[in-house]
DNA sequence: CTGACCACCGTAAACGTTTACGGTACTATG
DNA sequence: CATAGTACCGTAAACGTTTACGGTGGTCAG
């Protein structure tokens, strides 16, 4: 006798009983939903999953697809670990159960993404990593599969999303640099189709235009986003005959190799060249200290989560106001390394 | 009619044989073993993984727990990415599912693990960021819930490990500083009871007495596993007024933030001190390079996973000779960091 | 007193698998 | 021809839940 029927027999109740005590349904004497939830903790009892999940149909898991290797995910990892405690909190609330789907860098992530829903693994799932277009959508649309994008895409299928807000960064950071004095101003985007790039390099090139200046083509460095990137733009950039002035680095964790590259061939962030990124922890511990954008990830998880759950019948009745699609603006903190300025 | 009901109808024959061909049963014919499988690729059929479990009481999960927080991990992260891809490379071979269960910084980590078994949530575990003394190991076993550590710890129930050879790593550094005419080496080690910290320092110690020399108690550093715990450390170092000529760093990461904190002082690794670190995808863009010790971290990841599926009844069968407790050694790279030489 | 209503509870079916058991038809052996 | 053996397949139980449905006993109004 195992189970929910040890725990009738020896409660001397049915198992239907039982079994709505402990899931709060009305219909139930609620001296003897006591005594059930005393049973319980006493004999140690914890529904199985299995059966749960072949009756309802549903597995109480939820699913953050991610990509190994930083190459792919860009933000030096410690950036999604943030944001992953962000949305654990949310979700412990309604006993759903929060795993990382880490796509390994040698699998194509929509094939990876098909085993995971074939296999009826989760009932929501989050997806960053976003392309400019993406499969991925439509085949979750399609299995109509609850899910939420950390990230923009062209590919719409009415999915929420969050995102952070590029565009006002690399607004903010051209007007800043402009009036500094600064002419030619360079910019960095991931190397991939991923679509923060083209958000990032095309509002830098309309902010440039809106004081009548053009974005040199030259000027785009497309990067691995991590250190190794960082290092590999500073040497080209270094290279050029015509160099900019200032930079834009679009990616948390270029700026370490950047400043690297820099100091090998004795520029000084701020004193010879104005540069603007993005904060991160370890940009803490570059010196001169980084100008850079920063926002709290933690929020930023805890908001993805209840964009999901929101779409999720089960609980959209307890989030009826959470915004399905929101860009989150990030804060300026200013450093020595955008000091650089320019004769007028 | 649905699962594998539907595809016997369609093929009109019984669900028994159906599920026989389809798990590869010998008592079946394989002219409809054929047609079974023919017939589920052309249906989609895919086994419902909630049924499955519940008749056999396994889930195929296979789960790999860390924690959030580089404060904690220490890795950078990175690092785990690493060792996971290389876990999942094995177990998909078997058709397991490898999740990442990551223990949130705010939620104590013996807690976590209650629930996910509690749950039933996975057939095998693999633990990371094992404590010295760790009740998560005899809880496991009690539950005999199969499960291999990433670390050794010296509460043993038995279970199969593996670990960096951080008693090599000491040993070889300690005689390599020696040989240079340093006497004064400094150590660190994690903040918390992490038994790597215990196995470096105390063997860093002998290796010393080794020599006729002694390990000073006020050169063992303790830090925060990340680049501010380097940070600290240089700072720390920097104020003594009896410093040491070379240092020992344990976690991969603190390199970065330790060259800091000596860069702004004006001291130079290499020159004004000798250090020995552990090599990692940041380190490469330090100067002076730095001299220190590296793995191929995913061949440890699928070390891992088979020492895991050698303790597992359905799969042992296939490693019968995997290496239930190893020691990895790491190969020295050699750098600019350690030049320093003392006069004899 | 009768009927309706209500609060509570028990019964049993259903979810989709796997697998022990037994049955059938055929082959080989004496 | 009788028997044993074999190859293959169908049947049905079991895994642990949830939940629709119906039943029981009590209360209360008419």
């Amino acid at each position: 006798m195992t189970g929910i029927r040890r725990l009738a027999q020896h409660l001397d109740i049915s198992i239907g009983t039982v079994s709505r005590a402990l899931n709060g349904r009305p219909d139930v004497n609620e001296e003897t939903r006591r005594r059930v939830l005393q049973a319980a903790t006493e004999l140690g009892y914890v529904p199985n999953q299995s059966g749960r999940s072949l009756r309802q149909g549903t597995t109480n898991i939820i699913g953050f697809m991610m990509q190994t290797g930083t190459e792919i995910t860009g933000q030096g990892d410690t950036f999604f670990m943030s944001v992953f405690d962000g949305i654990q909190t949310v979700f412990a609330r309604h006993r759903l159960d929060l795993v990382a789907l880490l796509c390994s860098s040698s699998e194509d992530p929509d094939d990876y993404l098909k085993r995971v829903v074939a296999r009826g693994f989760a009932d929501g799932l989050i997806l960053s990593a976003t392309q400019r277009h993406d499969p991925r959508f439509e085949f979750l649309a399609k299995r109509k599969i609850p899910f939420v994008t950390l990230g923009r895409s062209l590919t719409d299928v009415g999915q929420p999303w969050l995102d952070l807000d590029f565009e006002g960064m690399a607004q903010i950071s051209i007007d800043r640099l402009v009036a500094r004095g600064h002419r030619r101003i360079a910019v960095t985007r991931p190397h991939d189709d991923v679509n923060l790039g083209h958000l990032f390099v095309d509002q830098s090139a309309r902010a440039l235009a809106g004081h009548g200046l053009a974005l040199d083509p030259e000027l785009i460095f497309s990067s691995l986003p991590n250190e190794a990137g960082g290092y590999q733009v500073a040497r080209q950039l270094l290279a050029m005959t015509d160099r900019p002035t200032a930079i834009l680095l679009v990616n948390e964790t270029i700026a370490i190799g950047f400043y690297r590259g820099l100091s090998e061939a004795g520029v000084k962030p701020g004193r010879d060249i104005a540069i603007i990124g993005r904060q991160s922890p370890q940009s803490h511990f570059l010196s001169p200290s980084l100008t850079g954008f920063t926002l709290s990830r933690r929020d930023l998880g805890i908001a993805l989560a209840e964009a999901l759950l929101a779409t999720m019948p089960a609980f959209s009745h307890l989030y009826p106001d959470a915004d399905p699609r929101k860009v989150w603006s990030e804060d300026l903190i200013e450093g020595e390394s955008d000091a650089h300025t320019l004769p007028a």
